[in-house]
DNA sequence: ATAGGTACTATGCAACACATAGTACTAAAG
DNA sequence: CTTTAGTACTATGTGTTGCATAGTACCTAT
């Protein structure tokens, strides 16, 4: 019911293949990775971001050197690793592969081999024998299955 | 590291999303609700589905009523409510934008606005200041920072 | 010295996909 | 009749990650 619990729940392994895909265009520090998923809407807070990036790191995703800044503290400056690199090809992989799922199950974008293989009546047209359980009443709250 | 957990995180909040879907359609049981996105190559389990069908029924999304069945045990149809059937077009923006964000981090689709704002320097060009710390050498798995 | 801004670290929580174990119902086989 | 097999559903615990929150550290300006 709540839909900003489910954006949440939508970006959880998005966030790492997005990370990954920012770094492989060039090393870049947290500040300006999140600055660039701001841009394209996808808005990332601290909290996610340094955990995510550190077990990145611990992964051997990525590897990261310390940089002066001229405008403040030293900057964490992170770079994708060879194994980093090719785990991006698999996330892009992963990623298209779920998007085309959901697009055929939501946009039922085949309807030939998809309603011919599924034993889905769209309405249960025959009513339940009479005389038999259960009781066929719509329960839309109610919990109690007279079964 | 492991392709098969990222790919079970980026399901989380999607199933809803495609579950509602197929409702939209019309009344069904979880059976052909598995079947149905089996289809499309997006493999549910029992432990997932079944405690998913009950949290969206316990959010008033969801009403069900049992069926006799001439080959087996009784069936447990599902239905959209008006409710869901609203939450699920939520759920189709809030998916929509997702991939489009996601599209635009990894893909660059956008390189005119996104370019121009993004403070984002593809390589730091300038070697940090000399005599300066921290000590910049790429830790690949060095943890200990000079800082 | 203090304040403000920037950058990073640490920790706990909620939610959900998944794995696993179990119960219940029906039809077929022995 | 009982047992077996297949089908359908329930219950529960675990691991992972986005998010919220609190805190530390560094640099610059006042």
């Amino acid at each position: 019911m709540n839909i900003e619990n489910t954006k949440a729940q939508m970006r959880k392994g998005v966030l790492e293949f997005c990370i990954l895909s920012i770094l492989s265009d060039g090393d870049a520090y947290p500040t300006e990775i999140i600055e660039r998923m701001k841009m394209a809407r996808l808005v990332v807070v601290e909290g996610t971001l340094y955990p995510l990036l550190t077990r990145l790191k611990n992964m051997d995703l990525l590897s990261y050197r310390w940089e002066e800044s001229t405008s403040g503290p030293p900057r964490k400056y992170y770079r994708l690793t060879e194994t980093g690199t090719a785990f991006l090809r698999e996330l892009e992989a992963t990623w298209d592969q779920l998007v085309a799922s959901v697009e055929q199950v939501t946009h039922k974008s085949h309807p030939t081999a998809l309603d011919a293989a599924v034993p889905f009546n769209p309405q249960p047209a025959p009513a339940p024998e009479p005389g038999q359980q259960p009781n066929n009443h719509t329960s839309t709250n109610d919990n109690t299955e007279t079964l």
